[in-house]
DNA sequence: AATTACACCAACCGCTTGGAG
DNA sequence: CCTCCAAGCGGTTGGTGTAAT
């Protein structure tokens, strides 16, 4: 007896947004707002269930994301926080205004996870990973100098350029296109959110929560093609 | 130029949590 | 308490672009 599905998932859309699904959610939300994703879907007009869209809202369409590459200092704070809470992402997220907690754990597996193992640290345990490896085998020593001289010509390759700033998009000529839309949006909310402050709100859910402030997006959605 | 290997990240799956009744 | 359900969360997968051969 396995567990319910989600949703009917009968005749569901998968795979990537499209450009008009991701028009008519952002539009949908923009003018109603957020009361229950199971029926977002039904109400937008789209053939997705409602976890995929609150999903591809908040990793996605949501105007307050940040996205670009990670600065240098956000990786340490990364690896710090990583360090006391695990792979507790949501935790994590919270301390990254405008990062998604998929974003921070796809950023771990991918970049940190190899940076850490080549700065000789185990990603898990966050030890070094020769103590690790002392633990088990009592040649320590000799296995230290071999990390020494193994380690540093290719750590170089993980740098983050000097220039890179927060918030920064740092995409390649492919995804340029795929995220226009988005960053022209993010722009667009930015200034919005940049006005919380005015409302007396300090969080972007109490802002999502806030029906009044939604008629400030009423125009939001015509920026989309 | 074609093929293969690798990296990245959006999206999915299924388990857990929390709150309403 | 107990049950049910929506939302949250973390692990995993799969598609796509890029680099290497």
């Amino acid at each position: 007896m396995g567990r319910q599905p989600c949703c009917e998932k009968v005749g569901l859309k998968r795979g990537p947004w499209t450009m008009e699904e991701d028009n008519k959610l952002m539009n949908f939300i923009l003018n109603n707002g957020i009361q229950c994703w199971r029926l977002v879907p039904q109400l937008a007009g789209l053939m997705r269930c409602g976890k995929s869209c609150r999903l591809r809202w908040i990793n996605y369409l949501r105007p307050d994301l940040k996205r670009g590459a990670f600065t240098e200092a956000e990786e340490d704070m990364l690896i710090e926080l990583h360090s006391r809470l695990g792979n507790r992402w949501s935790k994590i997220a919270a301390h990254f205004p405008g990062r998604t907690d998929n974003e921070i754990k796809n950023h771990w597996n991918t970049r940190i996870k190899k940076k850490m193992k080549f700065m000789g640290l185990d990603p898990l345990t966050h030890k070094p990973l020769l103590l690790e490896q002392k633990d088990q085998n009592s040649s320590g020593e000799s296995q230290k100098l071999e990390f020494q001289e193994n380690v540093s010509p290719d750590f170089k390759e993980y740098q983050i350029p000097q220039n890179t700033q927060a918030g920064q998009v740092i995409s390649g000529p492919n995804h340029q296109d795929k995220n226009e839309s988005c960053i022209k949006n993010m722009e667009m909310g930015s200034s919005i959110i940049e006005s919380l402050g005015n409302f007396g709100l300090d969080s972007f859910q109490n802002w999502v929560d806030n029906p009044f402030l939604w008629d400030g997006f009423s125009n939001f959605g015509d920026s989309f093609p």
